[in-house]
DNA sequence: TCGACTCTGTAGGCTCGCTTCATGGACGTG
DNA sequence: CACGTCCATGAAGCGAGCCTACAGAGTCGA
């Protein structure tokens, strides 16, 4: 039974393909293939069978990719102990997730490892929903989000944690007869033009949860994910979208109402892998997200038409 | 973190020095010198230290040895899943222990084991009750006994299960005036001639116990550990013993008595490290013994007393 | 049918870990 | 205090194992 045998099943079931396992651990696709060889010689057993171009494990296989994650969980767990006794904040936290939650999380989280060891690098990944458990094989840390108080799908066997409750509002132009209301209701939307994201993004279903309101479909003359691109867009017309509370800018050409009678917001979710999430660093960044996504409720916690009084 | 180093650091701080690690693992102690080396050039820290003619490990050092054993844990518990999984109760299994208790657990276990692939390999070693800790190291699983119902001296890491309660009684010849009784008390002992146990040996505690239920002191004139030789001592002279009930036979020259007012009783334990008590084969083995304890109960549950009368 | 992709096999080189042999310090004993 | 013993460590050499490079075979899509 060796500990690398099983390393190499958990990386393959997880990656999926001997060709990926060799990029990520650096060595060729053959050098993998020999040592599958090796470990289905040695445990008398295939691991491995066919599968179209590429491989899947057998059930034995899964077997010990299972005891492979649990073995680097412990390992894991041996290395926090291990740098927590040395003092050591040891090396570099791989962040990746959604621009749009980075950029209220991410100013606060640097300020809060400044003086430590921590190198954080941070990528930012804006996919559809269901990709985001695909981020935390190459990521320490996936700040990915929800609509639902549930994790992410995709995320069932993952570690998560909810970092915050975003609420999603009403983009209006400044000068957009709504913008003079405190709430809008969805009655109000269905008229107008609407910005939405592509098909399968979160947001996306809260047009849906207005067309189930009103019975009537909306107008949605736009697909696009970059929010600046859409504030941008919202304040030049007559058009309206959806965007988070607190990434948004308030008080300029933008301005942000929430929907009445619609319980919309975006759950923030930190995903990680077991034993990604038992390293001293990981911990310490996500403890530091945690921190800043406490900030930033309540920095926010006023409403956009609270705000607008001012 | 390398697995190998954890696990060298694990056997060195259970086997104490380079040499003894050396042996355990069929390598040169230059080997095992050279790993060492080179785990502390690897981690950046002492992890041993000088003392004496051999070292220890500095509290770095113990740190990632616990680390160690977490690690073979979870191993062994991998390997008991695979062989589960495979149908496979591999291997062999080293018991070491108590010769007295062995004399019926073993013959009962033997049968349980029969058919399977499972080879048991048993040691005797009857030796005083705070070395049976230091047997676990080359044995899966030490028969031990204990006079209170607590698992044995230096058993407190380990993973120790009580197999049975086996009362503890006065050998007696037949011959003997005090084997017309049904029982005995502590006072008919004091003026006898007792055949004990070297010094620290558990059934020790049984004299002591007399001697304080009686203010007096026993003589004792032989100190010896074997059963059978005490038997035959005993049947041939009007000495006295203290002996284990299930262990000694029945109704031929020695006749056995329990102690009134005396609770005496030894507690058999099966003790293991928690890594091999992990292993599939240990644990049928484990099955094996407590089915074995509980026949030899069953059996035995009569007092000698009844049995006299037949 | 061709090209792209994936896994596998072979030959060769290199690294790593082991053994052998020798050295040096620590302890106990005469 | 000198000697033998025990233990750890160092240098040199060797061998197994692992990796790379390259080529071949099978699969899928255009």
């Amino acid at each position: 039974m060796d500990v690398r045998h099983l390393e190499l099943l958990r990386e393959l079931s997880v990656r999926g393909s001997v060709t990926e396992v060799a990029r990520a651990t650096h060595r060729t696709p053959s050098a993998v293939s020999q040592q599958l060889r090796a470990a289905q010689r040695e445990l008398g057993t295939p691991l491995v069978e066919p599968a179209g171009r590429g491989l899947r494990l057998t059930p034995a296989g899964h077997v010990l990719a299972g005891g492979g994650e649990d073995v680097a969980r412990v390992v894991a767990q041996v290395q926090a102990r291990w740098d927590a006794f040395r003092g050591h904040l040891s090396g570099t936290v791989a962040v990746a997730g959604l621009p749009s939650a980075a950029t209220y999380l991410l100013p606060r989280t640097f300020a809060a490892l400044e003086g430590t060891e921590i190198d954080l690098v941070f990528t930012d990944e804006d996919v559809a929903e269901s990709a985001y458990a695909d981020l935390v094989v190459e990521h320490d840390i996936v700040i990915a989000h929800s609509l639902t108080q549930l994790a992410p799908a995709g995320t069932e066997r993952l570690f998560a944690v909810e970092l915050l409750r975003e609420p999603l509002d009403v983009a209006l132009s400044a000068e957009h007869p709504l913008a003079a209301r405190a709430d809008v209701r969805p009655e109000d939307l269905v008229d107008q033009e609407w910005i939405g994201v592509p098909i399968g993004f979160p947001f996306d279903t809260v047009r849906l949860a207005v067309e189930a309101a009103t019975g009537k479909r909306i107008r949605v003359v736009q697909r696009m994910r970059d929010n600046r691109l859409i504030e941008a867009l919202v304040a030049a017309s007559a058009k309206v979208a959806v965007l988070p509370r607190f990434t948004s800018p308030q008080g300029n050409d933008v301005v942000l109402r929430p929907l009445r009678g619609i319980s919309t917001a975006r759950h923030i979710f930190a995903v990680m892998r077991p034993d990604r999430a038992e390293r001293l660093a990981v911990r310490h960044v996500l403890a530091a997200l945690r921190g800043a996504a406490e900030e930033a409720t309540r920095d926010r916690a006023a409403t956009p038409a609270a705000d607008a009084h001012t």
